[in-house]
DNA sequence: TTGTATGCGTTATCAT
DNA sequence: ATGATAACGCATACAA
């Protein structure tokens, strides 16, 4: 059995309020008996049971990551910043794949709690008002990677999604592009998919370019659904640029239209968005809106330890900045 | 505060040994007190504390994952595979990214171990003896996946890679190669690299083809060392096909030949290793010789549940089938 | 400066 | 069938 703090009390002859005085630094305790306890620690290689000081201190030092699934592209570098930083509080990461499956969520939720994390990282697109209204029951503190609460009541880490899809739309209209089909995430609801097509249609009223439903389709995230998506398009209309929500989208689109004989860049332009990274290997390279992965993930759980270590909520969402990657496959 | 067993015994009126008897379904309880314990249980939402238990049992049902980097393209369906079979177990995960640093790697395993997770599962090709020593010394069941412990003592799950990348390469021959090059992982060191090294070597024997140096590369496994390790390659060799241990590699040989000219596979054949997501997306879509990584990480937390929860150790890793995926980057 | 004793929320042993 | 109580390993209020 490992030695617990009874056998480093024994070994150095003190009791165990003072090894644990010692262990936490704290109080004073006499240089002598410090260095005896020291040794005691390093003799019996002992080493603090965090679950039994967890029990006592009614916090864990771990923090629960919700997220849809990591084997998606576009979590693992969230995840890896989020990591990170909680590494350097001396913060563990407990990971939960939830398949955006609201039942799988609530139940994550609730073992999380059980488990005592300190605090959740949240991301999803359902934002289910259940889900929100859970968090505030079990009185975790959370923040939102990706997406921002409707409410605004529990804090985020986002871009600006509308801002994003405009400037990308822009870009693309700027080339001289008159025709820009839209493939991608759904106009409905609350989440980032509606404020990415309301960018698109900003940025064509904004030119007076009439927007072609025919030109438009909602659909998964995923390279085939680009495939699928582009196809279905160009049998009712004509492009000239495709403007998708992923880069996965954008490469199934690049493929379909490799098939079709279509050159990209040269007779349709394709941008995608995320800038995941295979973006830059792909042929050809991906021009993209950059979301800054890595850092959403990193500035949201520093947000999270923060809210965690100090009692006044500080209440402040983050907007990073999105950026345009320009590469190979616009003009 | 959340409601504890000592509320709900006083709500329903037993003691709180009682109330953990039903939690537990141990021993025979009354079917009417079963039920008043049930009504408090429900009425005060009672969740029991896991921190509290674990302290108790010594067991926290979670387990801890080391992996070099989740945002690299090979891990994230590992994971995903481990925490599936986790969740279905109730289990949880805790992520744990090392960059391969051997001190990291150690720093963590004693963290987990304060933290008393169940076991480990381990991914390194570091394959350290003071790593494998310390898992022993603190008594961590933990299984390997991807590599295999040198010493035989930790089990594993893993491909025959020895005989994957004799097949690849086998297969890059019968399309009638003479020249095929190698590029990837060191032929030194007692991890999986050397055992694809030695499947070329072998498979190139077999056919009396005689080995070239030159026309082989010993680098990482990014799209980079590809790009650049073609490129050196072809200054000072034919090469007709070139065999790579990553895919990523495999993508950056055929963008290099791109660049220069060279049509795959009409002219090269390319061939990549692991079948990660992209495989199929990247055109061409490569031709490659598959990891099942999804089933390496279920059946990985499979053994380690089980070898958690058993007292007898059965010792047994496991071989899963490699497979040659046929697509595009071959003739 | 150091020690004693209590409690964190459970499980499990021993009574009853 | 149920209850009282001791542990699990630690932090901390209170004594000394």
């Amino acid at each position: 059995m490992a030695a617990s703090i009874k056998d480093v009390a024994k070994e150095a002859k003190v009791s165990i309020a003072t090894v644990s005085r010692v262990l936490n630094n704290i109080d004073v305790v006499n240089d002598d008996t410090k260095q005896r306890v020291k040794d005691a620690i390093e003799k019996l290689g002992y080493r603090p049971n965090i679950v039994a000081r967890s029990l006592k201190t009614q916090r864990t030092r771990t923090v629960g990551i919700i997220v849809p699934d990591i084997s998606n592209q576009f979590y693992p570098e969230i995840v890896r910043g989020a990591e990170d930083v909680a590494n350097i509080y001396d913060y563990n990461v407990m990971l939960c794949n939830t398949d955006l499956d609201k039942e799988k969520e609530i139940e994550y939720l609730r073992i999380m709690k059980e488990k005592m994390v300190d605090g959740i990282i949240y991301m999803s697109s359902s934002l289910d008002e259940d889900v929100f209204k859970l968090l505030e029951e079990l009185n975790l503190p959370a923040v939102l990677i990706e997406n921002t609460d409707p409410s605004g009541k529990i804090e985020s880490v986002s871009i600006d999604n509308e801002a994003a899809a405009y400037d990308g739309v822009a870009y693309l209209l700027k080339k001289g592009n008159k025709k820009i089909a839209y493939i991608g995430s759904d106009k409905d609801g609350k989440n980032l998919g509606a404020s990415r097509y309301k960018g698109y249609e900003r940025a064509l009223k904004e030119k007076k370019i009439k927007l072609s439903e025919d030109r438009v389709a909602f659909t998964g995230s995923k390279a085939k659904d680009g495939f699928d998506a582009i196809n279905r398009i160009l049998e009712a209309a004509e492009v000239d640029a495709v403007f998708c929500t992923g880069d996965e989208i954008a490469m199934g689109v690049i493929n379909a239209l490799r098939e079709r004989g279509v050159k990209v860049p040269e007779q349709v332009d394709v941008m995608g968005f995320d800038n995941i990274y295979f973006s830059s290997i792909f042929n050809p390279k991906l021009t993209t809106v950059a979301q800054p992965m890595y850092d959403m993930g990193s500035v949201g759980m520093r947000m999270l330890i923060k809210k965690i270590s100090t009692s006044e909520p500080e209440e402040k969402s983050y907007v990073l900045a999105h950026q345009i990657i320009e590469r190979n496959s616009c003009k």
